[in-house]
DNA sequence: CTAATTGCTCTAGCGACTAGAGGTTTAAGA
DNA sequence: TCTTAAACCTCTAGTCGCTAGAGCAATTAG
């Protein structure tokens, strides 16, 4: 059985974190050692390894609960989970997009000055007039 | 003078938010009306058009703040400008570079499975296993 | 057996808002 | 001038995904 310190080592979940999880039901409620103590398994580190996975991946835990759920149905057919997954792939994909013409007005803004005062600064002037390669949200 | 609703719909900033604005201290405390309304001049609405071009592209409230400051000190050198806006559009950059790599590994889960059960579901696999093309953040 | 390490609960905070309750002011039309 | 609808006010609490700290208790290595 892991201890919660080992479990956050394993997995660079952060101990906090993987409290936070089991309080908000994401994580299975761990078993406890006479004095109290958190005690894992190998099924509870491999589901903490599946969501620090999920997250990097940048899934909501909304959405990584909605993943447990149908891994725990395993006759259910998997169309959910290939929707959740292609949900947040156009969700990247906006926001590269988003990011893309971000860098492109950052960049424009960026080397505008080279050292002028600040009441006639380029970047702050360009800043304070979006008119060319602006890019709403 | 504009009322805060003329001032939301001129800017896309929404009311609670510039009342927010104003809590934190990024606006100015505006006029009030007799009637104790909130009251705002144009110096005002182009101040929040400012913070809400700046959020648009990324800036933290903080980093606004300073830019703000710096702007309202026309003397100062707007070397800090050029270093904040460099500063974002670095952070800008990485983020792109690690959404690509999220944006392959998704769309290599997405397109994994095609509508086995939830006990083989490739989809689900993938998460559970990070082996190739993983992206830590 | 002691001391270091690791763990526990609880509360509060972060950033940047958003939502709702319950009341007041203002502006336009009759 | 009066009425009424729209816009405004303050205040509290909630969102997401953690993170930090206080003040203790349990465990483990030597």
């Amino acid at each position: 059985m892991l201890r919660i310190g080992k479990m956050a080592r394993l997995t660079g979940v952060k101990i906090p974190t993987i409290r936070y999880y089991e309080e908000i039901g994401t994580l299975a409620e761990a078993e406890r050692s006479a004095g109290n103590q958190r005690r894992y398994d190998a099924s509870a580190l491999e589901r903490l390894k599946f969501i620090r996975h999920a997250r990097d991946l940048g899934f909501s835990l909304d959405d990584i609960r909605s993943l447990i759920d149908l891994h725990n149905r395993p006759g259910d057919p998997c169309s959910e989970a290939t929707e959740i997954a292609e949900r947040q792939l156009v969700a990247v994909r906006e926001r590269i997009a988003q990011l893309l013409k971000l860098e492109a007005e950052l960049s424009r803004i960026a080397t505008a000055c080279d050292g002028a005062s600040a009441d006639n600064c380029k970047v702050l002037h360009a800043l304070a007039d979006p008119k060319n390669g602006d890019a709403r949200r």
